[in-house]
DNA sequence: AGGAAACCGTTAGCTTGGTTACATGTTTTG
DNA sequence: CAAAACATGTAACCAAGCTAACGGTTTCCT
């Protein structure tokens, strides 16, 4: 305890104004209903989109659900056309999961909002905050890294 | 259209970047359910925190939430003794929400966990990639601020 | 081979949290 | 002072989470 480097004393004073900041963030992206399908089922659709084949396990593991409300979820999607269940070949306990058209498309537009909204609000800063900003883009994304054991 | 700037395009290239980063960022740090509240009542504590003696209506706005669902939230947050209601002396419809004792320690703990998971995040990159997250804490900040009519 | 064990997905029953519609009590206002 | 506007809560329903239990497959071990 009383061996705290300057490095995680940074650190701790980063994560503490970072915090409230990124969960705002995050929270405005994911405010509004798009298309028809809520923040959650998004979420859903771009494991699917990145993991094609993906088996109802493997996906609720993901989102660290169970598979039980995984498989109810996935029973919603496909009620509303936007994926694909097809039984394993190899396996037929498994069903692989995919995105039909519709579902592509959907995606294609929630993500086009979020960026547009992320944007125009980027786009607002001063030239050196925005160089800031981009700066931080990567380190920021290397913060997942760890998290990211699946795909 | 055919006059972007160098910022606005700048500023789309930054957003389609940091879109999933900050998705995947608050999703980590919401994932789990610390002291018996869930992510939500977590949101909810907090704005009571830094609002108290809101009432039922202004936080139902805040969240764009119906103020049946409000209601609601607000009700099992008092039955769990969080938070206490107490009438409005001015206008008896109102009534103006706090935290209580327990309410206020359940969200320190929440917050300390939060901070601790990003902190050691934090501290594993190098310190040139921590500077530049640093540097990138207020623009981000400021990213919100327009959306904040409201405290 | 053949039965036990492990595994995947779904269904069932309960809880939280969302919605709209309606009821209740309180200002405000014409 | 009656009527409109307003804040909140209740009712009835849907989405989404959990655990537990079940049905069908695969694996594994004699």
């Amino acid at each position: 305890m009383s061996q705290a480097t300057k490095q995680q004393i940074d650190a701790m004073a980063a994560a503490d104004q970072l915090r409230p900041t990124l969960l705002g963030l995050a929270r405005e992206l994911r405010r509004e209903r798009i298309g028809g399908v809520s923040p959650h089922q998004v979420t859903l659709l771009v494991s699917i989109k990145y993991a094609p084949g993906v088996t109802v396990g493997e996906l609720a593991a993901d989102e660290r659900v169970s598979t039980a409300a995984m498989s109810k979820r996935v029973s919603r999607l496909e009620r509303d056309g936007l994926v694909a269940r097809t039984q394993s070949e190899t396996d037929r306990r498994c069903v692989g999961l995919t995105l039909t058209e519709d579902g592509q498309r959907t995606l294609r537009r929630v993500r086009s909002r979020r960026t547009a909204w992320l944007a125009s609000r980027l786009g607002a800063l001063t030239p050196a905050e925005l160089a800031a900003v981009g700066a931080a883009v990567e380190p920021l994304a290397r913060l997942l890294e760890a998290e990211e054991r699946r795909a």
